[in-house]
This record gives structure tokens, C-alpha cells and sequence, in this order.
DNA sequence: GTGATACCTGAGAGCAGACTGAGGGTGGCT
DNA sequence: AGCCACCCTCAGTCTGCTCTCAGGTATCAC
């Protein structure tokens, strides 16, 4: 049984490796969001121990990356924070469970082996935001009954608005995001393709689901409207 | 919770039943084809572990003699052979699931609670998708009632798209199961049989079920047009 | 109001992905 | 050997997606 334990509280990442290692774990740590998805993706782990506020990568976008690459390890999210949208974000992204801290280490353990007991399971999620609803697998998007066509661009760039609805999403992380880690693109793109995804999926509902935070970025409205 | 283990290794099959048997489970063991199915029909498991290649009669062929009796066990084919192929015939013949040999204990144990917690799954062995019928049993195709002649890989082709209907099927994905694993090949000529088998399935129908969906694949389309 | 800044959008160039027709190679059959 | 069906490669064409640019519009500070 092989964990491997993101946290960038040294104590408490030591911690929990030595308890997880007397428990038979073999363990792995990581300080940092991308020491942990380096470590994760390039190991097969039975479980993930995610801390939510990392350097460098936040937890969120961890297992965002992880699931994105197909890699359906379970994860078991750790946060500081226990604000009802912490946790709904977080199982969002794909983690399987989550954490607040502070934690009981009994809790933890017995959490951790549940985890590892049903293994990793592929899903297929679909996400849904309001009336709007997006399957991955088909590619397919549906604003109620009525289906949408989409470029591969304005998918992925929905596809990101809806993982992170109710959120500001800046453009330079969707530009990140949806566009390639090559950071030579111009901010202007994203603001064209918003442009392309209002006039197929709230144009033509008379909507307007993608609200912009002048100065911040754009919102997907979770109520769809 | 019965297993039935079918398997001419007598010492994988002992090792297999005793293995079973201290997870709690109730073993049956039988050492050909004939005797499998003798007893497979005659008791109610809750699973079957067959192997391939045995005496007698084939797995194959005892999975095929089971579902043509009504009679729908879940089976877990254990295979010598890791053809691409060898698997797709176990499971056109009506196999649950299927697993490589030389396969991980764990593995094994994690597929067979897997298939016993879903019980049995009465199914018929032909694939359907809207009024396309293929049938792996007598290599045969039909949209309604008008037969449609496929070559080899038109035929693997197709059915890979139905197993996947709904569903985007990269033209990796589609390269990998379809022609060897052997990734020497260009993925030009997915697109040029899947052109093959528009001109056999969609155009003499005026149909078009197989989509492109540019960047990503091709999807078959569910509903059937 | 005036200017500055941020954002929106129409037009169009460029290009990558997908389609298709032609043709060579291979293996089975007569 | 000759024929045929099938498999695959290649190159040319085409479609439509992506992105840039430039000018227009909204929003904010003063």
C-alpha cells in the first residue's frame, strides 16, 4: 500500500508519515502542489493525502491535473478552510473525500483505508451547472434538452468555467487552463472566445451565465442565469 | 458467496481455491470445459472463474453453451493469450470480464468482488445501436433489416464505435484496439476506414452516425443518424 | 465632461486536421 | 501464374477552427 502525503507543514506531513508508516503504508511526501503531482503522476500510488493550500499549486489544481490526465487515484483532500464551498470544490475537482483540519488521526486512518478499500474508479462525470450540462466523454453539451455545438476551444474553456462556477476565474488562468502551459498567447484570445461561448450557450437562451468581473476576469453564474 | 474455478492447471486452480476460500468464499473446482459446465449449470454461483484455453471444451465455448442456456453467471475469463483480440471474443461471447495471465492475486480478488457485487446481467450477446445490429457470434451486420457486408477490420472497427456508442473514441484509442498494439502504425488510417465504413453504414442510407468530432475522435452516434 | 482603461467584436489570414482518390503490396484461392 | 479482396500509404484538397488585429463600446476616476 503505497500513499504519498502533499503538505507544506513540515511537522505535520513528517507526522502523519511516520503514523502512516507504523500503520504499513509505505510513504511518500511532497511540500509543494508540483513536487506532489510530479510524484503522483509519475508513481502509482493506492492513495493521495492532499493538503488544499500548497505552494507553487494548490491542491485543487493537483487533483484537477491528475484527473485530467486520466489518473483516477483516490485522493483524500486536507483543508484549513470549512467553508461549505471548500469542500463542494473540492469533491468537484475529483477528489473522493475530504478532510477539515484540525483532524483526529483515527478519523483520518479509518477515512484513508475506505479510500484505498473501493480503489481507484473511474467516472464519468458529467458537470453540470444550472440547466447547463457537460459530458466530457461524449464531448457533448446541453443547455435543458437543447444541445449545444462546440469548437474543442470553447469546450475546454467551458469545461473549466463550470469546474470553477461561482468562481472569478482570471484570464491568465484560463489561458493556462485551456490554452497551452506556452505563455506567449495574448490575453485578447480569451476574450474572444468568451465571446464565441456567450453567443452559443446564452444568446440564443436569452441568458447571460457568463458575468464579467471587470478587472478580475469572468464568473460562470452557478444558478445558470 | 459460490465460485466456480475452471482451470486444467490443477496447482493454479488449488492455489486459486484455497486463496478464495480464506476470503470467505465457497469454492467449487473443476479441471475442463465439460465439467464446467456440467456444474456451472446444475449449481448457482455467484461468480465463475473460467480459463481459456482447457480440455474439452473451451471457455469460450462454455460461456457461449451458458448464455445460450439463460443462464447468466458472472464470468471472469483468465487468458494465457493478451491478443487484443482473444479479449474481445471473450467478452463477445458473453464474458463479464477478463483478465491476462500471469495476473496479481489482488487484481483478481478486486474483479470478482467487483463482478459478484454486481450479480447477474441477463444480456443479449448482439450489440444495438439505434437500428444498428451487429453481431459478433455470426460476423454479421444490419441497419433495420438490410444486411451490410464488413471486412475484418470494418467489422472490429464498428464494433469498437458501438461497445463505445455515445461516446468520443480517440483515434488513438481507436488504433490501439482496433489494429495491434504495435503503435508503428499512422492514424491516417483510422480516417480512412472510418470513411470505409461511412460508405457501407451511413451514405447508402443517408445516414451519417458516425460524427467527427474535430481534434478529439469520432462518436456513434446514439440514437442512430 | 474628458480621458484612460478594460473589454467586446467583426473581419480575415493562416493553418492543422480530416477526407478522399489513386495506387502499391500482400495473401488466399482457382 | 493470375486474379481478387483487402489492407495500408501517400499526397492533394478542403473544411472550418484558431488566433490576430483594429476599431468600437462600456466603465471608471477625476
Amino acid at each position: 500500500m503505497r500513499v504519498l502525503v502533499v503538505d507544506d507543514e513540515v511537522r505535520l506531513a513528517d507526522a502523519l508519515a511516520r503514523g502512516l508508516r507504523s500503520e504499513g503504508f509505505a510513504v511518500d511526501v511532497a511540500h509543494d502542489g508540483q513536487d506532489g503531482l510530479h510524484l503522483a503522476s509519475e508513481n502509482s500510488y493506492d492513495a493521495v493525502l492532499l493538503d488544499v493550500m500548497l505552494p507553487v499549486l494548490s491542491g485543487y489544481r493537483v487533483v484537477q491535473a491528475l484527473r485530467e490526465a486520466d489518473n483516477w487515484v483516490p485522493v483524500l483532500m486536507l483543508s484549513a478552510k470549512d467553508g461549505e464551498h471548500d469542500q463542494a470544490d473540492g469533491l468537484d475537482l475529483g477528489a473522493d473525500d475530504y478532510l477539515v483540519k484540525p483532524f483526529s488521526y483515527v478519523v483520518l486512518l479509518a477515512r484513508l483505508r475506505a479510500l484505498v478499500r473501493r480503489g481507484a474508479q473511474p467516472r464519468p462525470v458529467s458537470l453540470t451547472v444550472g440547466d447547463l450540462v457537460l459530458d466530457p466523454g461524449s464531448r457533448s453539451v446541453r443547455r435543458g434538452d437543447a444541445p449545444i455545438d462546440l469548437t474543442t476551444r470553447e469546450f475546454s474553456l467551458l469545461e473549466l468555467l463550470m469546474r470553477r462556477a461561482g468562481q472569478v476565474v482570471s484570464k491568465t488562468d484560463l489561458l493556462a487552463g485551456v490554452w497551452d502551459a506556452n505563455a506567449d498567447n495574448d490575453l485578447n484570445v480569451v476574450e474572444v472566445y468568451v465571446g464565441y461561448l456567450r453567443r452559443k450557450i446564452d444568446t440564443p437562451f436569452g441568458r447571460r451565465s457568463i458575468t464579467t468581473v471587470r478587472g478580475a476576469g469572468y464568473r460562470l453564474e452557478p444558478g445558470g442565469d
